[in-house]
DNA sequence: GTCTATAAAGGGATAGAC
DNA sequence: GTCTATCCCTTTATAGAC
């Protein structure tokens, strides 16, 4: 669900498109899934969301400096995006985009996702030397930045967003961890 | 259609439902898109395109400070989704997410609208002071943080988002102004 | 629990009277 | 050009045999 999703979205990905790529007939997937569609994508996002913020560690543990291993995310995700045909990385940016006004069960999941992502990033950011408050900020000029890139480099069919979303985002977190005491917010 | 595609996608929006919205029976839509539905979302695309980038020197030339004008308008931007129950307010961003990997021409009518609103922003920033390198990647930076920052806020409902992206578009452009002799890139 | 068959509803699109 | 009626297809979801 959450490959198709990743695609196709929610409303454009149905139960019988589903229950053929998994091999099953839909009356299986209705058998473990009493709320139908709806319960499926909610359990492919959380899924989802649990299975990429464990990516974090993992990509910026190497970098001894902070901003580079972030500027080195981004260029990473642009080129992995490029070297995929532009398939989208990240369901849930465009799920939520869809049913934000249209879905609140389905908001409400995707909100616990992102919330978990902003808890998690906040935790590592002050591990790495960033002030709670500064860690809570750049969690969520990541994230706004990263799908964001996403977003247009699938569009446009450029790592273009990646460079220039990656050097704001690196530009910015070191200007918090170098100058620290003149910050005004 | 742009009013319905911003609240629900592409793909959930109907024929039927766009008729009723407009008052019109669906022949009178196919009469004057023979595209159907795929050519309706383009026009809308379109239209949305051209009608948000005409913002920009209204949003930024009151500001003698650019950087000033760019957090203002992101903090602005915040503000009215609250105001609004968190509706959305570009249809682009959510549309190009559904339809990027599986609807071609509305993908490229998305890439069309994005890429004339990163010539304007490169061109309008060009008039306040940065130079060609540094503005085209600005504009890129803006864009990537603004389409995340509705993203996030429609998800979370919180203006946290759009305060956090307006910082760092704020002091990444703040760099390019200050200090660009300094810049790597 | 798995799978087939089907129900009930709604989708996009078209034909043709006006 | 407008509007009505309808075709054909797919959708979500369920019923019930196995």
């Amino acid at each position: 669900m959450a490959e198709l999703m990743r695609m196709q979205g929610y409303a454009a990905t149905g139960v019988s498109q589903l229950a053929k790529a998994a091999g099953a007939p839909t009356g299986s997937i209705y058998h473990h899934f009493k709320g139908g569609k709806r319960e499926v994508a909610a359990a492919a996002l959380r899924q989802t969301g649990a299975a990429y913020i464990q990516l974090l560690p993992l990509l910026l543990d190497p970098y001894d400096d902070l901003v580079t291993g972030i500027e080195a995310a981004f260029t990473a995700a642009g080129d992995t995006m490029q070297n995929t045909g532009w398939a989208n990385m990240c369901p849930v940016g465009t799920v939520t985009g869809e049913v934000a006004d249209a879905e609140p069960e389905l908001r409400e999941v995707a909100a616990e996702v992102i919330g978990d992502w902003v808890s998690e990033i906040t935790r590592y950011f002050t591990t790495r030397g960033l002030s709670q408050t500064d860690a809570r900020s750049a969690a969520y000029a990541i994230l706004t930045a990263l799908e964001g890139a996403f977003l247009l480099a699938r569009a446009l069919r450029s790592t273009e967003p990646f460079q220039s979303a990656g050097r704001m985002v690196a530009s910015h977190i070191a200007s918090m961890t170098t100058i620290p005491a003149v910050r005004q917010h």
